[in-house]
DNA sequence: GCATATACTTAACACTGTTCAGAAAGAGTG
DNA sequence: CACTCTTTCTGAACAGTGTTAAGTATATGC
């Protein structure tokens, strides 16, 4: 009998209409400003009704983010086939701030808010290190590429100790061009900032006596084997124990 | 007549029992945790009075983040007897990730927090620029003289430039270590992350030919001209700053 | 003694996220 | 048809928030 799946499309649809109106005012008023009546508000529901679909607030828009995350995720993994793995990392980090300058209220909620340690769901759990759809994977893998390729400086061979520095780099570049956009310290242009700091990183990072790439490189005509064909290690699903990479080599 | 100033210190007293009493709240569950009742409740007041003080309930944390921006700046100040622009850089930049880890919360009103562009108030205006309130004209003024001194590369001359890329550096180590400490990252131990990425931007934007500095600099026993210049102070003991792993030279 | 400024309180407003009891409508079954 | 059960929604309410208006003591200044 179709009745079943008739309500299943129709619930889902709801669900759709909810999280559009949402999208569009916490897109443009930030979290904290957006009420669940205010969504209600705008598709004609009563505020009780947002909780048929939702158990909260929060909920909602981790929802909502979900599918920003995979944005990012695709957004990077368009440098998939730049050959020098350094960089791709570089360019990685510009393309990074420039998704969060143009995304603030997005990347704001993703990475610039507390999120309280909710066990990740089953469709979290198996994007989880899949360097398409997990930005930071592709990033921890991108490293571990460069690593094993010998760019880098023996002290930072471990990969997600080197993910994470340069993460921290360019994270620090969205978060203060994003907070501080209007502040008593005047920032310079996102863009310049992330470029700088991806140089500077770069040759940080490297290996004394590795040479810098030239604009040589570039694009390769070829999808290469996949971004670093799993570099990052048998990265399956991991049932939430894993969350100790505990590296220390 | 005394009457007058007795009323004011009254009043201030008053003033700095609000402060204290939301101090401990705020520091132990971050603003947003902690209303306006509550901290009323605590000093035995009815939450109106406490709008006697201060016109809102932002004015009262930014009141409160005042006095922590200077023991920031007090803090940093700290390494102001390090001769070496670039060694005393490397070294805010740990001092600042381990003030913000051991103080995350007001860390992230001071830094992780939208500030509304109010236009600064008399004091501020006055500690703004200066190098021994201010913690970011201290970085930039030491920027100005790492490049004075030929330390820097060529592209990164200008002083409010590189200070932003560096601060940009450690905070994306700070706010990611309080942000993301319970998440589906697990995130290195921030001091590690502090100590590489301080130390990837300090060869990232050195002068290619400018020696690193040997261990042998440190500090310096008496004031050196700049630096210390405008310290004011013999810059004694250092009560927190003094573990600093500071491995691999 | 009296007006006044100060410090405080009670009551209320306009919000918030969220829950509970119920109503209306459709589907499945006798 | 009637009866039940599920789904979907609503209205009212709860417990909380920041904040304001109006009113009350109390000490000061004349």
């Amino acid at each position: 009998m179709g009745t079943q799946e008739r309500r299943e499309r129709e619930r889902h649809e709801r669900r759709t209409k909810i999280l559009d109106a949402a999208r569009e005012l916490f897109a443009k008023e930030g979290i904290e400003a957006v009420s669940m009546r205010r969504i209600a508000e705008r598709i004609e529901y009563s505020p009780t009704a947002l909780y048929l679909h939702f158990p909260d607030k929060e909920s909602l828009f981790r929802e909502l983010c979900r599918s920003d995350f995979a944005g990012l995720a695709l957004h990077l993994n368009e440098l998939a086939p730049v050959r020098d793995p350094l960089e791709r990392i570089r360019r990685m980090g510009e393309a990074y701030v420039r998704f969060a300058v143009e995304h603030p209220n997005h990347y704001r909620f993703m990475f610039m808010t507390e999120h309280p340690d909710v066990p990740l769901d089953d469709q979290q759990q198996c994007t989880k290190g899949d360097p398409e759809k997990d930005a930071y994977a592709f990033l921890r893998a991108s490293c571990a590429e460069a690593i094993a390729a010998g760019q880098v400086r023996d002290d930072l061979h471990d990969a997600d100790l080197l993910a994470q520095t340069l993460w921290a780099g360019v994270h620090g570049v969205a978060a203060l061009c994003i907070d501080r956009k209007e502040s008593w310290i005047q920032m310079h242009d996102p863009d310049v900032l992330a470029t700088h700091m991806t140089q500077a990183l770069m040759r940080g990072i490297r290996r004394e006596g590795a040479a810098a790439p030239g604009a040589a490189d570039a694009h390769a005509g070829k999808a290469p084997p996949v971004a670093a064909a799993k570099t990052g290690g048998p990265v399956r699903k991991s049932p939430r124990s894993s969350r100790s990479p505990r590296p220390r080599p």
